[in-house]
DNA sequence: CTTAATCGTTGACTTTATCAAGAGTTTAAG
DNA sequence: CTTAAACTCTTGATAAAGTCAACGATTAAG
């Protein structure tokens, strides 16, 4: 399929007809390749990045993660989350606690300049949000959320 | 938020009611990671990565791109593109044309063999599509692809 | 003709991913 | 109770991916 002669397309447009355009898989990528470039610029402010975002979030949740939880919620090998937590520890926003159930596991939670942090934090996320929906309306946004989020946690 | 006591949860369950479940950001990096995964997984009998497919996608789709669209299109840097399209081209999968009109770029098109496998390669992530999306009624997959669409290629 | 911009490529460097092994803890079996 | 197996965090080695500046060749602009 050939571009007709005359007129001037960009590359995107040019490539969009592509079979690959079409797939799941590759939409995924590049939307989340774009939406963690404009999170993590938005997010530097607060020397955070997507990933330390996201520790510090299920931190401050109040549901008491331990490492290996965060480690396969966030789809990391367990090696990654220990200098995540190691920076943000060293700054204060998180503590480890060993869990009195089971001392092999250390409990991470969010400490009130934490959480102080996390509040900004998450306006950055939710500004960043809003302009990758903004050509969605309210009702599609709420409809992709649903479906993405029954296809990430699938099982 | 606490879990009720009494009641054996998974991790996943568990940390589904944190504020960072609910984000369009951290769910396209889950379903990408996972859908990465077994598209490697899917892909690895026929010797390709998603990224080599990628390439070779868009390789035999008759748009004949070069090497300055791929690293657009694949929200790749240039420099990334150079050693995938040099494995390709060393397999015979690929070729390297100047383009006439402009001899700085490029031009990347499949090869016969290149195209034989990319049918197989197609079948594969096809495959492992179906398996993603496996919980959505067709309707919701053509809905899924038609908003990812639009906020992956927003502007 | 000169200058600036673009494309592919190379190389250096940082970040992220993958994997095996070890110390401490808990669980299960005998 | 004791021993063996399984689990959690951690470390370290290694591979893969991402970032960035610079260069030769080519094209576009003034």
């Amino acid at each position: 399929m050939a571009t007709r002669p005359g007129t001037t397309m960009n590359t995107i447009d040019r490539l969009l007809s592509s079979e690959l355009a079409g797939e799941i898989e590759f939409l995924t990528a590049r939307t989340r390749s774009l939406g963690s470039a404009r999170a993590n610029m938005l997010l530097e402010p607060l020397d955070l990045k997507v990933r330390s975002y996201s520790v510090l979030s299920l931190a401050c949740s109040g549901l008491a993660p331990t490492q290996r939880e965060l480690a396969e919620f966030l789809s990391l090998d367990p090696s990654q989350i220990v200098p995540l937590v190691d920076q943000l520890e060293g700054r204060g926003l998180v503590e480890r606690t060993a869990d009195p159930n089971d001392r092999r596991s250390k409990v991470i939670t969010g400490t009130k300049s934490g959480e102080q942090l996390y509040t900004k934090a998450r306006e950055a996320t939710a500004e960043g949000e809003a302009v990758a929906m903004a050509k969605l309306s309210k009702a599609e946004q709420e409809t992709l959320r649903d479906l993405l989020s029954r296809i990430a946690f699938r099982d």
